[in-house]
RNA sequence: GGGCUUGUAGCUCAGUUGGUCAGAGCACCGCUCUGAUAAGGCGGGGGUCGGUGGUUCGAGUCCACCCAGGCCCA
């Protein structure tokens, strides 16, 4: 017995049962030890962080994967897949601050570094809930089990161990460097995080009046968005070879770029040219005399990064507050002025200001210039402008303490590196992420934070000297807690216990104390290829034969600068090689307009409504179906319904045929043997294009090509599965006994459902499994090996000219409509064409059935149901006759057609003069067409045409009533619920002669249709239901005997 | 502002090395088939292929510029 699909359970119920099955038999764990010993396929786990909800965007990233697994170990590899979870960094401390209100980090400090921490390492976990529900839901097979946790001290240790690495070779520095800052966060952020946070926004756009010294009224001219940093300039900056003036305007002399002079307001009178460097080390009168420097300072420096395509050419310095700005501090020995703390605000020092978020200053101080006369104009300008990705304060620039690591000086191995990663799509590594890597530049990888790996470094009090453990036992012997007790065992290595751990200084005596920050989790995540092993400490023997590289990996875009490059950075360094030797890219999720989904917006989907309303498989289905992987989906919930509808229903559907008649016959698969050769012509056709498809899906799929391997599995099923076979062996299936045509039919549908299954099988893990175990006792299809083609059973000319039949079908129920007779009424001859009479003969009950008709004619001479129309073949005659073209084609309309065929039959070529020019036409230079001719039912398309005849006589009017009746009583029986084998008896009354000689002359008929026993008139009665048939009334009662 | 990418029917997408009334599915309308089907079939309406120029006998396809969305970077 073969188990019925239930093809009515809504998506969620059908799947559950599946879901609780793999459990209990512990099939997802099966699936990688039952490959024990096989080849390794190293798949790595981009690691979420479960302080957030799941997102549909997160179910594109996972099906890839899961696909990718599942075909993998479907093709004999051995496929682990260790879940794993980021759980640092600033998203989860900005997450608890908010929970405890706090919005700057002073207040974690007072609260304690202890109790924040503890939170959160709870908050991390908030939602883990709901991913693993997520995960578990959608089908990810993941081992959620045995995790790898990156604030686990054994993952800790690698990390630290990997530092310790640089550490040793020199590869870790410390300098001030202009970093990008969050006043709020209290952090410096790396390039790729401030990348997140760029908005446009409106900020003053002012030009300012710098008094030039000793000379009376005279001005330079600088501008800046940035007002607040006027506080601390030290310097003007101007380009040394571009042409500078000074003009007089109104009664005030301003110096500024030449190119720049249609900023002035008011009309002008150039008074004197200066090249930039005329300029150098010209002094001006500080601005605002807060601080007053010791350095020497307020003059003109000369830098070659001026622009002149906006401002003045002028440009304002304040070296802690700017990249260039800093260099040129730098290169000029000029003084350094900071007077912005940690929260973004002005120092006491600022006086007028001093408390003040810089940004919120502004105001006041273009209103203070303004009073004194030295603002020269403001307006509001446009730009873009970066904010902190987490908390939404506008970032400021300076100069601040970071520990780097010189991924500079290995740059050029990282390229190399990249250029044998296989990218999909390649454009990826190629372009965006290998433009990133031509510019990269030292990571900066400490963060002023609490919640992340310590920074293992530590640093003499007295004498600066560094040390750095690399692992726990390093730090056992070289350090003792603060109270002279030893370093415990099972010590935590978070903040602010691991900052009780003091050395004694090796060169001084001193106390070592470690340094405060934390390392960047991008840091963690991209160690995860060791960390998950707590690679060196364990796993050392089998690592780089089983478990570095990666042959996988597969995240959105958006990690191109963040997990794809960390990934590549550190293990370029430790290993030399990449971590990952292939990379699926998808896009983003888009909302179903082409908008990002967020939850501000409010179009986010939610991803478990949708698991719930329509499953997973259609959910997954629909992900890989919509478009390719790397280009931007746009989510559509139709089209899930769509794929559950047509893909998913019609496959348990197919499923559910098989399941009904061969339990009705009590097949079983295993007691017969039918060679496929052997078997019917339609039999070996689906067998082929079964084959067919198993080659091509398996191409797509090594290409990662996951949205051409479904929508061809999706066109096979639909189309030549359900729509062609299974609808053609119907009658097959019907047949009383087991005769061989029909044990063939069942062997084949057998064996292309099972085969569908496992091809399936990686996308839709559910109704594949169902429909694997319906069909078989095995365990799971995902213990299966991919289906393989039998290139010997693929029958190119066969499907070709099955093609042809589905043609002549499609085309004479086009016919039939045209002329609205519809197809229940049989008509006597179908017109096919000669040259296909061998394959016509061969499946004529194929046509003779979908079309009703009694018997198919040949025709050679098809001019009898059309005329000929031409035209020039483009591609041939094109490059040959060139401009001339469009007067040839005017000719070929001006001629008879129908003459023309007549010659190039008789002939081969016609002579045709055009523009003096003599042209030989032959039949491969036109391209010949066909329309109909009056009076004729007809159609074509290609090589195949067919023609109607249409004329209905008494016999076959009366055949046509007898299968109007056959439809109204299988209606019947179907309404009301009569099983499949049920035997009936028919009463009929009718006042029609016509209907009365159709049930007699048809009555066998009739009855075989419906498993009738009896057909009997009677007179009327109450319970009989009326009908129309043909237009004439008809009463009918059936019954169950 | 720069780089990459996308723009084809109301919606989701195909469209090969340039070759001629521009395709599919969904949705809509009409007809139709059906004892597996929430399906299927036939037909219809619906597109100046984002825009403007250019190359060519010929451009959805190649080139330039522009517009819009997305991603990344300043």
């Amino acid at each position: 017995m073969f188990k019925k699909i239930d093809v009515k359970a809504k998506p969620a119920d059908f799947e559950k049962p599946i879901r609780d099955y793999w459990k209990q038999h512990n099939i997802p764990q099966k699936s990688e030890d039952f490959r024990e010993g096989a080849p390794k396929f190293v798949f790595y786990e981009g690691p979420p962080t479960a302080n957030g909800m799941p997102g549909i965007h997160h179910a594109i990233s996972r099906t890839l994967k899961d696909v990718v697994c599942r075909y993998k170990t479907m093709q004999g590899y051995q496929v682990r897949r260790k879940a794993g979870w980021d759980t640092h960094g600033l998203p989860v401390e900005i997450e608890v601050q908010k929970q405890l209100g706090f919005s700057v980090k002073k207040e974690i400090e007072e609260y304690g570094i202890e109790k924040f921490n503890k939170k959160c390492r709870e908050s991390v976990f908030t939602y883990e809930k709901e991913w693993r529900e997520m995960t578990n839901l959608l089908g990810y097979w993941l081992d959620l089990d045995d995790p790898y946790i990156t604030l686990s001290n054994d993952y800790i240790e690698t990390v630290w161990w990997i530092l310790n690495q640089y550490w040793k070779k020199d590869m870790i520095y410390i300098d001030n460097k202009i970093v990008p800052f969050c006043p709020s966060c209290g952090t410096p952020l790396s390039d790729h995080e401030v990348a997140q946070g760029y908005k446009e926004v409106e900020d003053p756009s002012v030009y300012i009046r710098f008094k030039v010294k000793d000379e009376k009224n005279t001005y330079f001219l600088a501008w800046t968005t940035t007002p607040w940093t006027l506080i601390s300039n030290v310097a003007l900056v101007v380009h040394p070879d571009h042409d500078y003036v000074k003009v007089k305007t109104g009664d005030e002399y301003l110096i500024l770029a030449k190119a720049r002079l249609g900023v002035l307001k008011e009309e002008y009178e150039i008074v004197e040219n200066y090249k930039g460097k005329d300029l150098k080390y010209k002094e001006y009168e500080q601005l605002f005399p807060f601080i007053v420097p010791e350095e020497k300072a307020f003059y003109v420096a000369l830098g070659d990064y001026v622009t002149l395509e906006d401002g003045t050419g002028v440009v304002h310095t304040a070296p802690a507050f700017g990249e260039e700005d800093f260099a040129i501090g730098k290169e000029y020995d000029l003084p350094f002025m900071r007077p912005v703390n940690e929260e973004g605000k002005f120092t006491d020092e600022i006086t007028s200001w001093a408390g003040e978020f810089v940004k919120d200053a502004d105001k006041g101080i273009i209103k203070d210039l303004n009073m004194r006369g030295m603002l020269y104009f403001r307006t509001q300008m446009k730009h873009t402008y970066p904010f902190c990705w987490r908390c939404d304060s506008p970032l400021i620039y300076f100069a601040r303490r970071s520990w780097y690591i010189r991924t500079t000086s290995y740059n050029d191995k990282m390229i190399e590196n990249n250029k044998k990663i296989d990218w999909y799509p390649p454009y990826i590594g190629e372009g965006r992420f290998g433009d990133w890597l031509e510019n990269n530049r030292d990571w900066a990888i400490s963060r002023d934070r609490f919640w992340g790996t310590p920074l293992n470094i530590w640093l003499c009090e007295k004498c600066g000297q560094q040390d750095s453990p690399g692992s726990i036992k390093e730090l056992q012997e070289k350090g003792k807690l603060v109270d002279g007790t030893p370093v415990p065992d099972d010590i935590e290595l978070h903040r602010p216990y691991v900052d009780d751990v003091v050395f004694t200084c090796p060169e001084c005596g001193g106390i070592m104390r470690r340094t405060p920050e934390v390392i960047d989790c991008w840091f963690d995540s991209g160690s995860m290829p060791f960390g998950q092993w707590h690679y060196p400490f364990e796993n050392e023997d089998i690592f780089d034969k089983e478990l570095f590289p990666a042959d996988f990996i597969a995240e959105g875009i958006d990690q191109t600068r963040g997990w794809f490059y960390t990934m590549l950075a550190i293990s370029t360094f430790i290993k030399g090689r990449s971590s990952y030797k292939s990379c699926l890219v998808n896009e983003m999720v888009l909302d179903k307009h082409g908008k990002k989904m967020s939850k501000s917006k409010g179009n986010a989907v939610d991803v478990f409504k949708i698991l719930d309303k329509y499953g997973a498989d259609a959910t997954r289905w629909y992900l890989l179906y919509a478009s390719p992987p790397w280009t931007p989906t746009r989510f559509d919930e139709e089209g899930v319904l769509e794929v559950n509808n047509k893909f998913i229903g019609t496959l348990k559907n197919v499923a559910s045929f098989f399941a009904t008649y061969g339990n009705i016959d009590n097949f079983e698969y295993d007691e017969y043997s039918i060679n496929p050769k052997d078997r019917p012509e339609l039999d070996r056709w689906i067998i082929s294009r079964l084959n067919s498809v198993i080659k091509r899906v398996r191409e797509f799929n090594e290409k990662y090509d996951l949205t051409r391997a479904v929508r061809l599995l999706q066109s096979f099923v639909i189309n030549d599965v359900s729509n062609w076979y299974v609808r053609r062996i119907r009658k097959r299936v019907w047949a009383s006994g087991m005769e061989n045509d029909k044990v063939a039919a069942y062997m084949t549908l057998y064996e292309v459902l099972l085969a569908t299954s496992k091809l399936c099988a990686p996308y839709a893990p559910y109704i594949s499994e169902e429909i694997y175990r319906s069909l078989t006792n095995k365990e799971s299809v995902h213990l299966e090996n991919y289906p393989e083609h039998d290139e010997e059973l693929i029958l190119p000319e066969l499907e070709k000219e099955m093609r042809y039949i589905i043609d002549i079908v499609s085309l004479a129920r086009a016919a039939r409509n045209e002329v609205q007779i519809k197809i229940r009424q049989p008509l006597r001859t179908l017109y096919a064409p000669e040259e296909l009479k061998g394959v016509v003969e061969r499946m004529k009950s194929l046509i003779v059935e979908e079309i009703n008709i009694h018997d198919i004619e040949f025709v050679k001479d098809k001019t009898r149901f059309m005329d000929y129309t031409i035209k020039p073949d483009y591609k041939v005659m094109g490059p040959k006759y060139g401009k001339h073209m469009s007067h040839i084609a005017q000719a070929l309309q001006n001629m008879d057609a129908n003459h023309l065929i007549d010659v190039l039959n008789k002939d081969g070529v016609y002579h045709l003069d055009v523009d003096t020019n003599e042209i030989k036409l032959t039949k491969e230079s036109l391209q010949i067409d066909t329309q109909n001719k009056e009076g004729f039912v007809y159609g074509e398309d290609g090589d195949v045409f067919v023609a109607l005849d249409t004329r209905i006589d008494e016999e076959l009017l009366l055949e046509g009533n007898a299968r109007e009746l056959v439809n109204k009583i299988q209606f019947m029986r179907k309404e009301q619920d009569f099983d499949i084998m049920d035997r009936i008896a028919i009463s009929f009354y009718t006042e029609s002669d016509e209907i009365k000689e159709a049930c007699e002359k048809f009555a066998d008929y009739i009855q075989k249709e419906t498993l009738a026993v009896k057909l009997a008139e009677k007179e009327k009665t109450d319970d009989m239901k009326s009908w129309n048939v043909n237009g004439k009334e008809v009463f009918l009662q059936v019954k169950v005997i």
